[in-house]
DNA sequence: GATGAATGAGGATTCATTCAT
DNA sequence: AATGAATGAATCCTCATTCAT
């Protein structure tokens, strides 16, 4: 594989990601990534079997990219809560900061997901699986309270993302600041789970 | 307006929302939705101008279920707390016992949203302005601390809402009990925002 | 048949010449003339068998209604040459201030006509063959110089067809005064058959 | 671009040309245009945006191929004169032997030519500013008798159309001779120009 | 490594027409 | 006399994909 083919498969797959979060769905044709990219759509067939490919391929570098981007930020933390709150700010700044990214986790499903290979979501897990095993040293250290860490951790993480979806799509009222909104979540998700004393 | 007429348009809006749930955006074509209502594509036309009529339609009466689902629920409520905690619990429970309506209001968006009345959208916020106003009455009489209402009634519902998406999309794991996951999630965020001394 | 069917009826063509005349042939369906005349599109079939039934009634009256005014205007004339004049005059009257019935006699054509009744072709005749009557007469009286009248009729109505046409259908350039146009363009076709002594 | 992409454009104008001409405006579809030229008719789309970029490049093809023709025979004249008849018989030429070239210029109007770009009607005025300018020096040297130059030829042009708007529509009875109706309407068309001193 | 030609399937929508009422 | 319901066929057009080069 040379340089350039190198190069147009990341430049086939970040128009794709663009493409995909300024328009929508329905513009991300086969036809409308060539164009942007500037080659022809049988091109895109040289990097990738079919659409479907091209999309979990998409999903799979995020998931990726996501993961590491949490594992880093987590590496340089030294306490248990500190490693349990930069695993969730980290979560959000990722997908605040790549919002193109981190929405085609989760808003391709419907479509493409179906037949989205299961092995795959194993991957997915990874970083929710970090922030299982935090809970569990929080607990066994006193610094948290929680019944069920796994489920703490999946509903942690689904309060995270109700709070990213709205700002990344633009559904937050205009009268709310973005910033303010975004901390003053962060704080009520990860308060919940400390003991009061540490306070 | 005939039995046959008013039944012909209700088979029209319930397909469309199974067929929107459980196959997605992209299987719900003006053909197949007729395919499935067992008559011909050009008869949709009898009830709605057009596809995006249709869509919106839709989004309409979910929203508008929704809105009268959670108001009748809060009247039967006599506390402040009461109707705070039964304003969120009747939101959750609108969802997983209607994820086929529930989902329209949120997933049909990149589409068709774009060009979907706004005025329409300020009936979406009837129930979301709603829990202001208990969070407001909450704090006047020292029953929750809170120090933006405003934003903290728009981070339960988002919130909320990743709670929800996650069990309607069927993200949860496997190993995790649905219920349980479900009603861990809302304790913890209606207890961040009631005052300890309640306890 | 009630005055409210004829009514109907007539408000049917009348319609149906405004649309033509005014939008094009593509806006002439079924529902566009019923929804213009404000009633179901059904309604129109109780009045004619089908779109070729109207569209050729509509030829049908026309064609008639031309005849007839040309008819009267030459009852009006006194000598053979005021009556040619006048022949050729008010064909130009009647397109000119009746143009979507105008219109409707050729530009129709292409679509319907070739399903138009041949027999119905013989009526168009008959303001044309009074024309060849007036030249065959003005040549006896020695008041015309004319080889072959009938070629001569028709290649005078061919002539006032292309110059009504041009008028009718906005194709005149935007320098050119409309009445003044139409004024020498008659002044042309009429003198190239008079003798020039009668000047 | 290879032979064959130039001999399927060029087959699917022809193939449009003739459509139109012998089944009328109504039968010419993508679908018809293809199934005719034994393509499918995605096909057309690679070499024309839409149908009205067909049609369009259809009326420019022919203005251009009745200016270039019109302008080769003027050419070839040497007198002022002869240059005007040429002019006016090289139109009617070009019609006759081109008949669904030349229908398309006129009678594709009502639909399509709304959208036809404003400044190419400039050139379909080409040939006609020519005969403007003809009669413009044949005026100055006396030898015509025209009091508007533009008036005249924009009622020659009308005349001529009309009369070969006759014969392409078959609208002419059986009993004339078609060359001898063309031949006497040309006659009279040019002979009302000239000054009657040089017959 | 890259492309142009070509296509079958399907997209939303409109049409003339029929039928039962 | 008039209508609402319903439809099959057709409209333009877009899509993912294949194939030969």
């Amino acid at each position: 594989m040379s340089h350039a083919d190198q190069s147009l498969r990341e430049r086939i797959l970040q128009t794709s990601r663009t493409l995909l979060y300024s328009q929508g769905h329905l513009a991300l044709s086969m036809r409308s990534i060539a164009k942007e990219v500037g080659v022809s759509a049988t091109s895109i067939y040289l990097y990738f079997d079919n659409k479907d490919h091209l999309l979990h391929t998409l999903i799979e570098e995020s998931v990726e990219e996501l993961s590491v981007f949490i594992e880093d930020k987590v590496l340089q933390a030294t306490t248990v809560v500190d490693k349990f709150t930069e695993n969730i700010r980290a979560y959000v700044e990722f997908a605040l900061t790549n919002p193109e990214k981190y929405q085609i986790i989760y808003n391709v499903h419907p479509e493409a997901m179906s037949r989205y290979p299961k092995e795959k979501f194993r991957k997915a897990r990874r970083c929710y699986e970090l922030l299982v095993g935090f809970i569990e040293e929080g607990v066994a250290k006193g610094l948290m309270e929680v019944a069920n860490p796994v489920i703490a951790a999946y509903s942690i993480w689904a309060q995270l993302h109700g709070v990213v979806s709205v700002v990344i799509n633009q559904r937050l009222d205009n009268r709310i600041d973005r910033d303010l909104f975004v901390q003053e979540s962060l704080d009520h998700i990860v308060q919940g789970f400390l003991v009061r004393s540490t306070v």
